[in-house]
DNA sequence: TTTAGCACTCCATATCCCTGAGTGCTAAAG
DNA sequence: CTTTAGCACTCAGGGATATGGAGTGCTAAA
């Protein structure tokens, strides 16, 4: 048995009425919505094919269809139409995005809060360097006699600071003398080679002048360390509760529960491999059991030529993948463009 | 009628068992955890007067009692036991405290994060300086020839950084004579003086170069704006979840959104005063429409000399108040103790 | 003042029935 | 061979109706 055609324009006609109405379609309401002259009898057949190849299924056998994760899939790769973004939608979108400058991780989280507004779905987010980063300079700055500001900055252009303390007093050659230390024995490095170059470091130096240099390399450590871990960071849970798949706790906790633990470590499933920039994964397709009985469409952006970020949105099988697909591509296109291309971030900044 | 002893008596067992079982509590309970030898029939007695003086309702004829906010403000206030914390409760709070310095900000959505998972309910947070804050320092820091990192320090010790890029290029003199402006027309001026100060300048100086110090003052005035701006952040909203009083979602969804929202303006009841330290709402005393059948428990913390903070618990009126005062105290306690008492919070760092 | 006893109330739960949307099949029509 | 009308059948969902049991309030005796 063949996919006909008219198949074709049925089972996108069930697609599209099941995501409108969350209930199993009858023959009879696809007989209205597809304008194919056609009885509802010979719709129930095409529909019973349907079932037997897979694209559909049944809840009880006196029920109408539902689209299995095979159908959406076929949905997804041939059926699905484009969708129009509104004036009103691009606009609110670009309001949004459209801050004053802020740091960048604000600026992501930002960006997952108003995605998951516009998409009434929960919004994933995370951004991590395409290769290992390293400090390009360090600069310190006196305080008072006993406290200096240690500012890294690092080769991907994020730069940041700390205020440190001292026990003792120190004057403004020997914070002088610090700084060329640093920035002549720890610039470059990544991470390892950091920890490393520190530990030859401690048996040939002075005591008390290893301790003020350790304190600023273990800084800059941290800030490598931070830059590099993939946190993911999760936005408007709650939005789950307003479809109906969620309306039983049962279902709903489990995935909440999972989406906020998402935050600790990088489960989510950032498999986007670097050439494509737009992925579904759909149902079954997603690797991880809390997963299974959800979608997932997500799009990758670039932040400058060194950073990659992942924004996706999490929602039920039945999702409006034609409405998220295009909001979320214009969401991608639109933080790759407002990184600019440049060495510099232009709304780089930093904290 | 008094509120005899034995009264006192029935009301603490009638709280304690609904906090712990959620539902209405019949005589029979009551007569077997409070040990006082007396019969069902004498606490049925006691426990009409009770409801005629207010401290009990009945959700129908033939049903148990439950606490009416009154009822748990006498327990709060007089009735309730200390709860001791366990070894391994304050263990996991030191642990999850104790982390490596971190920004103020992330050191506080953590704490939050940690207070949240051991209570079992939302938490939410918020910080604020007791006074207007001024910057006290600038530093210019040339990184090439069109591009230099702006680095202001405020007069609570918060250190912010900026990479800014001009179209012209500029020398280390021009800049060293940038910083010198700065430094001496807008160090210890509060937001609105440095605006006043800002549109003065426009006037009487080169254009080219009032371009410049508008960036930088610009820069810090948004620090001191978001410094001084009080905003509330919520953590483990979904945590409500877990409470038979939100397992209907028409409870759930309301409180939840008004949560989230939350994150954008300060409306969470910070009506702290600075005076006390731990303050509990119940039910009805929230002024708030979308709090009146929640409680909300709140202690304040200081960061060093200039900054107070707010961290609160939200959950159902029947909350276990001596639990989670007795955690939440422990925690304001400890953080008071974290961000120390000097001039400069020891682990005050900052972007 | 306390307590045993008892009639009464009323929520929760289970059971049953019924309705209606939807199906699958058959047989006739195109 | 395909389409369609007709029809019997299935089954989830939603009332309506019983039933059980926890809990109360009251009375009368201790």
């Amino acid at each position: 048995m063949e996919l006909t055609n008219r198949k074709k324009k049925i089972l996108r006609a069930i697609v599209e009425i099941y995501i409108a109405t969350a209930e199993p379609v009858g023959s009879k309401a696809v007989a209205q919505q597809a304008n194919l002259d056609i009885s509802t009898a010979t719709i129930r057949n095409e529909m019973a094919d349907l079932t037997e190849l897979g694209y559909l299924e049944q809840p009880h056998t006196s029920a109408g269809r539902v689209p299995s994760p095979v159908g959406y899939r076929l949905y997804v790769n041939e059926l699905m139409g484009e969708h129009q973004l509104t004036m009103q939608e691009t606009q609110r979108i670009n309001e949004a995005l459209n801050l004053k400058m802020e740091e960048l991780d604000r600026v992501i989280d930002r960006a997952g809060k108003v995605l998951s507004q516009i998409s009434d779905y929960p919004v994933f987010t995370m951004a991590a360097p395409k290769k290992r980063i390293t400090v390009r300079r360090f600069d310190l700055l006196m305080v008072e006699e006993n406290a200096f500001i240690a500012v890294v900055m690092t080769d991907n252009s994020i730069v940041k600071n700390k205020l440190i303390r001292m026990p003792d007093q120190l004057s403004d050659t020997q914070l002088q003398l610090l700084s060329t230390v640093l920035n002549s024995s720890f610039v470059g490095l990544t991470l390892e080679e950091m920890e490393q170059s520190l530990d030859q470091m401690e048996t040939r130096s002075a005591p008390g002048a290893f301790q003020l240099i350790s304190l600023v390399v273990q800084f800059a450590m941290e800030v490598l360390k931070e830059q590099s871990g993939q946190t993911v960071h999760t936005a408007g849970i709650t939005h789950l509760l307003e479809h109906p798949e969620y309306h039983s706790l049962d279902k709903a906790k489990p995935l909440m529960n999972y989406l906020s633990d998402g935050q600790e470590g990088a489960k989510l499933p950032v498999t986007l491999s670097a050439d494509q920039n737009m992925n579904i994964l759909i149902g079954p397709e997603n690797v991880n059991e809390a997963l299974k009985d959800t979608s997932v469409v997500m799009a990758s952006y670039d932040i400058g030529d060194n950073m990659r970020g992942v924004i996706g949105v999490v929602g039920p099988t039945r999702m409006d993948y034609a409405k998220v697909t295009a909001r979320l591509s214009y969401f991608a296109d639109s933080l790759t463009r407002m990184f600019g291309k440049g060495e510099l971030p232009p709304g780089e900044d930093e904290e």
